[in-house]
DNA sequence: AAGTCTTTGTGCGATCACCGCGCAAATCTG
DNA sequence: CAGATTTGCGCGGTGATCGCACAAAGACTT
């Protein structure tokens, strides 16, 4: 979604069939993880018949896997992470020191980057330590994996990293946007959310304590290109 | 590729589209990770009009990025995996036990699933730790992250994965395959690994040296379900 | 238990999206 | 600077895809 049309290349000329079925294939998220194919449908914004000979076709590929009527998403996706994985040097640089990192401090870490609205995570280290220390308070608890994403204006990474943007190109991510009060302590309002990025800006590295979640604090830090750490 | 013709679903009506474009997609691989239209159309197979056509899509997706010739992958795949690995329950059981190994044992451990004839690497602890011992042998070195793939029959999970197979479906498996020596001490012959396999039966357990890389040591053991252990 | 209503699987014709060709512009090379 | 090679992209024909409609199966009601 978002805002590619702004991009030089809108010519308009895509394959819809891959479209479609992308667009299959991210319905499965992480809140719903088995479709049949009418659900995959409403999902996808097309009609049963097509979802249906989508998901047998990304089911024949080895994409998902299926009892007849349900889908759900087969090992084979990860093939893409690992592609890019090995290929994105930014993870593959930081995971020892993510490593070394969780083991000295028993805490976690993660590396994100941007990706439209949201942060994705990609590396990570540290979660189940938790219960090394006594208070055993399983700071951060689920959902933390590889892969995961959470938004950015709420997470102490994700700020860091729109602090880091250009004037232009933060406007322009600002533009319209509401900012949901995920908790009690979320900062919403546009004013201050960009007094806060200044702040970040100033600082060079940002705290967010339950504003995403409640229990849950996170200090993020700017790396020279960019990274960010989390608590 | 593979035999899936075998399956009940062989209507043969595919999203042509759909196979050409996760097919453009899965040209990025571990050792190939930036490509041109030119490069991306001899590997996927299709015309170099076709693949940047499809090269192009991807891109207004956000699945790739681009600087005009060349593309790679952005980190929007990883959102497939992160899906994934929320929905399947056997990562998200096993990542806090692997921790905790990896901690007490500083060895690295890691879950993996069968997948064609690769093993598919879900969730996965330790690496990095290498250093931490005296020795510093820095024994599991690069590209054993989340999603990396190895070839099943020459990894000791991958054979504690084939040897829980049923007799018919690993005969199908073993069909015509060449075991290719990867190192000198890879076991190739049908006969040979046969016989290693029923021994893995019987063990309950795989050990493998230095037979899909030198200097790598494995153990493997079986989960009631399905895992393997990595050292 | 039978009838009825909802949901799912699939064939068919019309439509339009995609393929490959070929040319023009750009880039590299000698 | 000219030749050789690669890259970008418009155009028309063709065949793949879409949505409809129907049939079968299941679910629910009374």
């Amino acid at each position: 979604m978002s805002d590619a049309s702004a991009a030089p290349i809108a010519k308009a000329d895509l394959i819809e069939g891959m479209v479609k079925g992308l667009s299959v294939l991210e319905s499965f998220d992480t809140e719903r993880q088995r479709l049949n194919a009418t659900l995959a449908a409403q999902r996808a914004g097309l009609s049963r018949a097509a979802a249906r000979r989508h998901l047998l076709t990304l089911a024949h590929l080895g994409y998902l896997e299926t009892d007849g009527s349900y889908f759900w998403l087969s090992p084979r996706v990860l093939r893409f992470a690992g592609s890019f994985l090995s290929s994105a040097r930014l993870p593959r640089m930081l995971q020892p020191t993510l490593n070394r990192l969780a083991l000295q401090h028993h805490a976690s870490f993660s590396s994100v980057v941007l990706d439209g609205d949201e942060v994705v995570i990609v590396a990570n280290s540290g979660q189940g330590f938790q219960r090394a220390p006594p208070g055993a308070t399983r700071l951060l608890a689920y959902g933390l994996h590889l892969g995961a994403r959470l938004p950015a204006f709420a997470t102490s990474t994700g700020r860091v990293l729109l602090a880091a943007q250009s004037r232009v190109a933060l406007d322009s991510w600002l533009r319209g946007r509401v900012l949901p009060r995920l908790t009690a302590h979320t900062v919403t309002g546009q004013k201050l959310f960009r007094a806060l990025l200044a702040q970040v800006r100033t600082d060079d590295c940002c705290l967010a304590s339950e504003e995403h979640e409640l229990g849950v604090h996170a200090l993020a830090v700017a790396l020279r290109n960019r990274k960010g750490e989390a608590v």
